[in-house]
DNA sequence: CGCGAGCTTGATGCCGATCAATGCATGTGG
DNA sequence: CCACATGCATTGATCGGCATCAAGCTCGCG
């Protein structure tokens, strides 16, 4: 009985698929190299990994090795206190890197989850270290995506701090069809990769809270929801709501 | 008289004052570095800068030159969003680097407050890129403290996300003594440098609340408080509740 | 001495958590 | 194809923790 899956998967490793030819390219770390540079970076990037929905792409504890570029897919990542409780600490799509907090203890300080069937370029860290020494241009990158997480991290704490829940939630639609249009899709339509849980998670509120706030947007006009199908009608009001215009 | 510190220090910019010769190099940017090494960073860190109390080492929107290593005093650095709401992103201490932020968008994103006449060693950004690419300790180091930067944030994110006010508290208490044990304070007294509202700003909570919490903690006999002096008395009782076994 | 910034403490109210039931889509086995 | 299980989402009722509003207190300082 037991068939193969009628559309199979192709295998990643088997196939060579470089920087300089990756549509990602001016979304990712390479932005701004010329073909020369990307060249190089070919030689850095060699291997991709396939992680299925639900599967990690490291654990905290792992030892690092290196970091992941998102060719296609979707991750969160999240961190726990000992007691169980956790915490998702951002979500990453295409373009995006994985990994940069293995780099202070040598080993990952959070879990990396596929939200759905994903792909990650590998890029080992010694590797990475050693091009950039040479490489101006990937130092400077690799300095400013760091640094970009850093400032985005305090924008989340911004968040959790300060504002409730409908800002929160504003905030976090916002984010995401900003990133989403830069990939070239729709800013004012999007489907969400993560359950309302993982949602509330992120934002520092429970599952039910995330739903009544959907719900309330729908009533006000703000969004059609239907299920994780969202569609923004008023982006007016979401920004209104996290500059807080007392509205 | 405000508390002068056990060790006078000497006067900043008219003392030419070496990482090879500075006591906090153990916690700072050249941890674990060679003599040889050493030198060749005095290079780099030429000057050094005061701040008074109350004064701003860098703002939002000040252009990107320079991290900054605190070598006395104490800072806070915090971001706002449009509508004038702030949230405190961090504390930092003797050794600690500050400007980070900088780097993605080459202008600050948070305001770096002094909480106390302070001093903190420049270090120009462009010679940071060009020593550390001849220079693998150097490089490796700050990724280091980048990653750890990124690490420690996500730290609050689970703290602001996922905790209770005494939790909070009992976290940065924890959190704060442990910094100040690694630069030989004593472990369980400690003087805050920062008013209730500051903390409050930084763990996500009202000053009134903080309060609370300050006296639940004495009326528990968990600490000792008077005014900004702590003491610390129960500190089982403060890691029971940072990792919640319910009690 | 009196002022003001910072801190404490109390009374009240609200937002979001919690508890609980129902709805809805997908999948599985009979 | 239906019966049922499962995972996710919605919605309602109630509760509790923290914010808010308001007074009074402490301490350092001009």
């Amino acid at each position: 009985m037991s068939a193969l899956p009628a559309v199979m998967p192709i295998k990643a490793s088997s196939l060579k698929v470089a920087c300089s030819s990756c549509n990602l390219r001016e979304l990712c770390l390479p932005v701004g190299f010329s073909d020369q540079e990307l060249e190089r970076l070919d030689t850095m990037v060699a291997t991709r990994r396939s992680v299925h929905r639900g599967d990690t792409l490291f654990r905290i504890g792992d030892p690092f090795e290196a970091v992941y570029a998102v060719r296609t897919g979707f991750f969160k990542t999240r961190v726990s206190s000992e007691d169980g409780r956790d915490q998702v600490t951002g979500f990453q799509m295409a373009g995006e890197l994985l990994g940069l907090d293995g780099i202070s203890t040598d080993r990952h300080s959070c879990d990396a989850v596929a939200l759905e069937d994903s792909q990650v370029c590998v890029i080992p860290y010694g590797q990475l270290e050693h091009l950039s020494r040479e490489f101006t241009d990937l130092q400077r990158q690799f300095h400013k995506i760091m640094s970009r997480e850093i400032v985005r991290d305090h924008g989340v704490m911004l968040l959790l701090g300060s504002m409730r829940a409908e800002e929160r939630l504003a905030a976090f639609l916002l984010n995401l069809t900003q990133r989403l249009q830069a990939r070239g899709f729709s800013p004012c339509s999007l489907v969400l990769r993560m359950t309302r849980e993982e949602i509330g998670t992120y934002l520092g509120l429970k599952l039910e809270t995330v739903s009544r706030c959907f719900s309330k947007f729908q009533e006000d006009g703000v969004l059609q929801v239907k299920q994780r199908q969202i569609r923004i009608m008023d982006q007016d009001a979401l920004h209104k709501l996290v500059n807080g215009a007392t509205g």
